[in-house]
Parts: structure tokens; C-alpha cells; sequence
DNA sequence: AATTCAACCAACCGCCGCTAC
DNA sequence: AGTAGCGGCGGTTGGTTGAAT
């Protein structure tokens, strides 16, 4: 029986390998099948000689005129990749590991100009490599650009902001490489590390158990972001499709990496601490880790999978991350209008996700948009806070005394003196935790399930509400299948009513 | 000594873009 | 304009090797 794929399988190697079936069918020359595997001593002089005789190019002639029982392409890849006089041989130099490194931060899995920049090596050469490292980096959770690179590329990104002008899709010039040209979006670089350099109880993050989705989006998150690897247009939906796979068997959100760690959203207007932690066997770069934080993680986990990953999240490595499109529809909820990102559309408009509450966005984030807004949010936040507090002194769910403990934590999460204004990642999280309900920073509680109901008055506060990372990460796990559904039960209800609440005010 | 596992490497596969017809 | 062939690219797989247990 032959299915769908395989049929379509025949279909492309009798095109990959047309000559093979002119010269085995048609001209019938005796070499039998196309050969596959190894390629041996023989078979490589015989192509050495033909490529001298006649040059690269017209891989598909080999067979005919060498006798190799090779295909066009099979040939190709052998020259390219060992024959060629030019390679060199060996493990990477210090140098040019470097050179891969930061090249890969700046155009992502782009292999063959990776090669085209690294004389003598192959684009299959570094991609294993890369793989390879990817792999390791993995295991050891740490992030896989070291600091430097970091700090080079978000230099980079910042200067094409303030030029108003964000580099989009491929770079055409080699040399724009050196420029500095990125396609990822400056927030990219500001989520998890910045939370983890900064709050005490970032890393709680990290903490959670690994393999949760939690993880996978942290994981996700470059520590040191860098940018995502260029993804073919076609291949992006797919990607997509499968970045979120099953997480220790259970969780599978299905949503878009930077779905959750996007709510790692910044808080601090101060000089991006890109001390992420690095790979410190890697002997390039050999100053110590200026913000290790316990389970970092490389960009990309999960079998990064991925990533992007392309690497199945679990299992297999996906290198590339996938689209930005609840980095874009989740996290602008917290960025100005004015914010960069918007003109990050044009990224890869492919994978913006289209129906995901854009009204949010419209929704200032007072971690945006100044000291103004920020005192104003903090007296808003205080005067929800305290309905709260007698909210839930009647709520039979709990005891005044834990009433008072959770507000007065809240309470003191929002005059955290590092970060009045933030939210670490981490405690969005942990406000998700099922067992008390109640929100370490939040704000308003409002995002609590046992007191969402309550918050039925639309306006402003609710508003501000539906601001509150809680409340997006809610809506924004309700996407997902079914994980989370504890928590989800509440804050669909939110997010119903926030949304109630954005049509009311609309 | 046997087994396991990670790292490395080579090769294949599928898709895409370009070009010639 | 449409199609087929070709070359290139990136992802993936499978085999080998060596270290660890």
C-alpha cells in the first residue's frame, strides 16, 4: 500500500534523480540502482577526477559520464562537503566557533552563508555543529549565546529602532550582516533576563517543574534573546504547529512559543542586563556568567525544538524558533502603541496569529509609558487592592488572616523598591499556582478565580485589570488545550468579562 | 566486559527558487 | 504562461565512536 507521502516521495526522487533513471532505465548503462550510504574511496576519486575534468556543476551528467552510480545530488553533497580542495579539515578554531556564534544570532539557521563566512567549512559542517551545541546547551540549560553576542546584537537592534526604521526579512547584503540587521523584535531581548537579573523571585520561574509549558516558553526565551533563526514561510505554520508539543505528556498548549514568556514583559527602563548565562565550557568566551541564573535555559529547549524550533519540544531540536505572533499579540498588550513592535509586523507576517484580542493593546501598560502612568497605576492598584481585601474578607474560601497575608504580600510585591511597577515573570506565574489562588503581586486580584466573578463593574479598574499580565497569561493559556485548566476555569471568566468590559468601554 | 548514552559525522530527504524550454 | 530540470538549502536521520557506568 503506498501512502500519500510516499507516493509524493517517489514522485520527488524520480525528479531528484531523473538522470539516475535515464541512465539505469534509458541509457541502461549497467551501473545499476543509484547508490546510497558511504561513499567510498573509489567513488570519491572517480568524482574527484570528473570534477577536475569538467568542472563543478552538472551533478546530474556525473553518473553519466563517471559511471558513478550516484545522483546529481548525492555527488554535489560529496564534493561540497569532503572533496573539495578548499575544505579544511578539523574541529572549529576558537575563532571561528565565535564567528558562528554570533553569525547565528544575527541571521539564524542560515548554514550555507554561515559557510560562505567561515572559508573552508561546509554549511553541513556548522549546522552539526550548531546542533550539536544546541544540544549540549540544552542539557545543561544554559542559554546559547553568550553574553557578548548578546550585547553586540541588542546594540544592534536598538540603533535600527532609533533609527525608526526594523530590519525585515532576509538580509539581502552579506554585509549587512556586520550591520547588525536583525529580524527579531527588540522585546525579544528584554523579557526573561531582565525579570531574572532583577526580581528575587524571577527565578521562580525557572522553577517550575521542567517540561511544563512554563518551561518550554522560558526555554524559548533566549535568556540572552537574541533573535529567532529565519524560517522559511512555509515551514513557519509548521513550526508553529508543533513548538508547543505534548510537555512531559501532558501539557500542549498549542500555542506559539512566546506565547507565556512574553509575559515576562519588562518593567525596567533601565540599561537591559544582558548577562546571560553562557556557555562556560565554551572557550571563547571565558568571563564568568555575569547573571546565572538556576535553570536558564538555552533558546531553545524542549527538543527545540523546535524550535522552532523546529525541534519538537520534547524531543527532537527544533533550532528555530517560531513566530512572534503572541510575542506580538500578547506582549504589546503591554507596549505602547508607539512601541516598536508594532512595526514588527512586518517580520513575518505569516505568523502573526489573527484573532487574539487586539483591543488589548490598547491598554497602556504603565511599565510603558512613564512615571505618570506608573503612579497612577500604583494609586490605582492600591485602591483595587483594597476592595479586594474586602472582598475577600467575606469570601468563605479563605480566613481574614489570609486575606490579610495575601494583600499584604501583594502589597508588598508592589512596593518592591527594585520594581514598583513589575511584574517578574515568575510571579505572573505564580499567581497561577492552584493552591492558594491568590497573587503574590497582583495587583487588583481580579484575575483570581475565586474573585473574578466579582469584578463586574467595567471601567477603568477593570481595565487595568485586563492589563495585568494574569489576566492576558490566563486568556492566553484558555487558547491552549485544556493544560492549565485549573486555572483557566478562572480566568476565562476574567477574560470574558474583561472583554465585557473592553466592549462596554468601547 | 557489557551496556548505555552522548557527541559527532555523513548522508538523505523534501522543499524552494531559478532557469531553460 | 506553464512546466520540468537543476542546484541549493535546511531539516532530519542513521551510523559510528568514545566515555561513563
Amino acid at each position: 500500500m503506498v501512502t500519500g507521502s510516499e507516493d509524493k516521495r517517489r514522485t520527488k526522487c524520480r525528479q531528484d534523480s531523473l538522470v539516475e533513471d535515464d541512465s539505469n532505465g534509458g541509457t541502461l548503462d549497467g551501473n545499476g540502482p543509484l547508490k546510497k550510504g558511504p561513499w567510498t574511496s573509489a567513488e570519491d576519486a572517480i568524482l574527484v577526477d570528473y570534477v577536475n575534468k569538467h568542472g563543478e556543476g552538472n551533478w546530474n551528467a556525473v553518473q553519466k559520464h563517471s559511471g558513478l552510480s550516484r545522483c546529481g545530488k548525492s555527488c554535489r553533497l560529496r564534493w561540497a562537503n569532503h572533496l573539495r580542495p578548499d575544505l579544511k579539515k578539523g574541529a572549529f578554531t576558537s575563532e571561528e566557533e565565535r564567528q558562528i556564534i554570533e553569525l547565528h544570532a544575527k541571521i539564524g539557521n542560515k548554514w550555507a552563508r554561515m559557510a560562505a563566512e567561515l572559508p573552508g567549512r561546509t554549511d553541513n559542517e556548522i549546522k552539526n555543529y550548531w546542533n550539536t551545541r544546541i544540544k549540549r546547551l540544552q542539557r545543561a540549560g544554559l542559554p546559547i549565546y553568550p553574553p557578548e553576542v548578546c550585547l553586540q546584537v541588542f546594540n544592534g537592534i536598538h540603533e535600527i529602532h532609533n533609527m525608526g526604521t526594523v530590519q525585515t526579512g532576509e538580509i539581502a547584503d552579506p554585509n549587512l550582516i556586520q550591520q547588525d540587521h536583525f529580524e527579531i523584535p527588540e522585546v525579544q531581548f528584554k523579557n526573561l533576563e531582565r525579570n531574572r537579573g532583577v526580581f528575587p523571585y524571577s527565578t521562580s520561574l525557572v522553577d517550575i517543574p521542567a517540561g511544563t509549558i512554563l518551561k518550554q516558553n522560558a526555554d524559548a526565551t533566549p535568556s540572552c534573546p537574541l533573535m529567532f533563526p529565519t524560517i522559511h514561510p512555509s515551514k513557519r505554520l509548521r513550526d508553529s504547529e508543533t513548538f508547543f508539543p505534548v510537555v512531559d505528556g501532558s501539557v500542549n498548549c498549542g500555542l506559539p512559543a512566546f506565547s507565556q514568556l512574553d509575559f515576562a514583559y519588562e518593567t525596567i527602563s533601565e540599561p537591559i542586563g544582558l548577562s546571560a548565562p553562557y556557555d562556560s565550557g565554551f572557550n571563547t568566551y571565558e568571563q564568568p556568567p555575569l547573571d546565572v541564573l538556576p535553570g536558564s535555559h538555552a533558546l531553545l529547549n524542549g527538543s527545540l525544538p523546535s524550535s522552532s524550533s523546529s525541534v519538537p519540544l520534547s524531543g527532537a531540536m527544533k533550532l528555530e524558533l517560531p513566530s512572534l505572533q503572541f510575542l506580538e499579540t500578547r506582549q504589546d498588550s503591554w507596549v505602547t502603541p508607539a512601541s516598536p513592535l508594532a512595526s514588527l509586523e512586518s517580520v513575518d507576517t505569516l505568523i502573526h496569529s489573527p484573532p487574539t484580542e487586539p483591543r488589548r493593546s490598547e491598554y497602556l501598560s504603565p511599565r510603558s509609558n512613564g512615571l505618570l502612568e506608573a503612579v497612577l497605576y500604583e494609586s490605582q492598584t492600591l485602591k483595587n487592592l483594597k476592595r479586594c481585601s474586602s472582598q475577600q474578607a467575606s469570601d468563605a474560601l479563605e480566613t481574614p488572616g489570609d486575606v490579610a497575608d495575601a494583600c499584604a504580600t501583594r502589597w508588598e510585591m508592589h512596593t518592591d523598591p527594585i520594581s514598583p511597577l513589575s511584574h517578574s515573570a515568575a510571579s505572573v506565574f505564580s499567581e497561577y499556582t492552584p493552591i492558594t489562588g491568590s497573587s503574590p503581586d497582583e495587583p487588583g486580584c481580579v484575575a483570581k478565580p475565586e474573585t473574578a466573578n466579582q469584578v463586574s463593574t467595567p471601567g477603568f479598574e477593570d481595565k487595568m485589570d485586563m492589563m495585568r499580565p494574569d489576566v492576558l497569561l490566563g486568556s492566553c493559556w484558555s487558547l491552549g488545550n485544556g493544560c492549565f485548566s485549573e486555572q483557566v476555569t478562572g480566568t476565562e471568566t476574567v477574560e470574558a468579562e474583561a472583554l465585557a468590559c473592553e466592549d462596554t468601554s468601547n
